[in-house]
DNA sequence: CTAAAAATATGATATTTATCAGTAATTCGT
DNA sequence: ACGAATTACTGATAAATATCATATTTTTAG
């Protein structure tokens, strides 16, 4: 038998805790479970969302397609997050793509039940505008960064963000490992850019690397690279 | 008599069009309605908000500071948009900071009619999810389009939205004047950056001014400068 | 295991943008 | 209406960043 939602823990980390236990039943009744391998993509910027996508394992990049053809990623979202809620919400098309970074393990889940729970259960609604309130916030956090910061700046902001969201292994690089390139589209500057940055902080110290793993050596100074000195 | 929210015609803008009458009621007996002088602030980045704003009249810049002084405009509102949502929501401080561009009248409401509803009256949670679900999409835009556009091509953009979202007046400038800081604040640049590419545009005939006025004199180089030619 | 492909790395250079310095124009308070 | 203060503008220069070219390393497919 497949897993129920009653029973899921990550249900925890989101809104779906709010939800009574007929309208989580309902939820696990339609929901259907799919694994989704790293470089695949679980909705595409534009396609018309019939669900949300509820993510048990592994992380996805969001992110948009530029004019001159370059991705910006706007949100990287694991364990416990809800994609695809604001697309659903609005009814609209969605504004972002949604690709998996590593081999992630999601559950579809209808829209009807959401939206269908957004109607009756106030709870329910307050909770995921509690979370898409939190997503503004950050969003706006984002936008200064950018526009205010150096890419510098921005560089040792990530992998301190990375420490923070997704821990490191066992022998001390970040957990989650990206390329050099979704490193420069999380930053948003060209992939060179990132790279030269990731040799500098290395030669200081600030950083070490292997292969694709960074590591973080140096979190006093990398910090004060993000205050600007 | 001070006039009445249920007579309001502002509201049919915003969320507060799917409270109860009695909802709308409460709110209108404990709303106190201000006038904002241009360049005084409804609240100031960090501030923990008693209630939120309703403008009536005028438009606000809402930004916020960064490290080196500089200031980032997030968002232009105008008449029927609320301020303060979002902090409300989450009962955090608010992360930005609303100063008045032109003189306002706005209402203050105070929060309690405001979560009071939230947690009873689905329908008006959701009318709000929406409405923050719209302001998520829009900063998503923005953070794409501040790292991946020219400072060239986000000036453009900025007299194209400025058309778009407040209009022109009878002698063809747009309706609302912006000092040259506060454009550079929303574009994202220095303020010499601005101007410099205000004068390069009124040389190549895309845009005229008088003064701090500016009109939109050719839409669609304009546009072809949007898009990067 | 190996060749091909992809990702990473680095140098040279061009372009964009910011900063500093100074002048002109406009706005504001009395 | 007048001087002071702010805002707008322009030029010179410096700094940051992107782009192009190319080499090296790593990963992938067969």
């Amino acid at each position: 038998m497949e897993s129920r939602c009653e029973n899921c823990i990550i249900r925890q980390f989101n809104s779906l805790r709010a939800m009574s236990k007929e309208e989580l039943k309902q939820v696990s009744d339609t929901k259907t479970t799919k694994i989704i391998k790293k470089g695949e993509s679980l909705f595409e910027e534009g396609d018309k969302l019939n669900g949300v996508y509820c993510v048990r394992n592994g992380v996805s990049k969001l992110s948009k397609l530029s004019a001159n053809g370059k991705d910006q990623i706007v949100k990287l979202a694991s364990k416990g997050e809800v994609l695809g809620q604001r697309s659903v919400i609005s009814q609209e098309i969605t504004n972002l793509s949604a690709v998996a970074v590593n081999d992630m393990e999601v559950c579809f889940i209808p829209k009807d039940s959401i939206t269908n729970t957004l109607q009756k259960n106030p709870n329910f609604t307050l909770e995921v505008l509690r979370h898409i309130a939190h997503d503004l916030k950050e969003a706006d956090d984002v936008i200064v960064n950018i526009s205010q910061k150096t890419v510098k700046q921005r560089m040792a902001e990530a992998f301190l963000y990375l420490q923070n969201n997704f821990g490191e292994d066992a022998d001390g690089f970040l957990a989650l490992t990206l390329s050099r390139e979704d490193i420069s589209n999380v930053v948003g500057t060209a992939t060179e850019s990132a790279i030269r940055i990731i040799s500098e902080f290395k030669k200081k110290g600030l950083i070490h690397t292997s292969g694709k793993k960074i590591g973080i050596k140096d979190e006093r100074k990398l910090l004060e690279v993000v205050e600007g000195f």
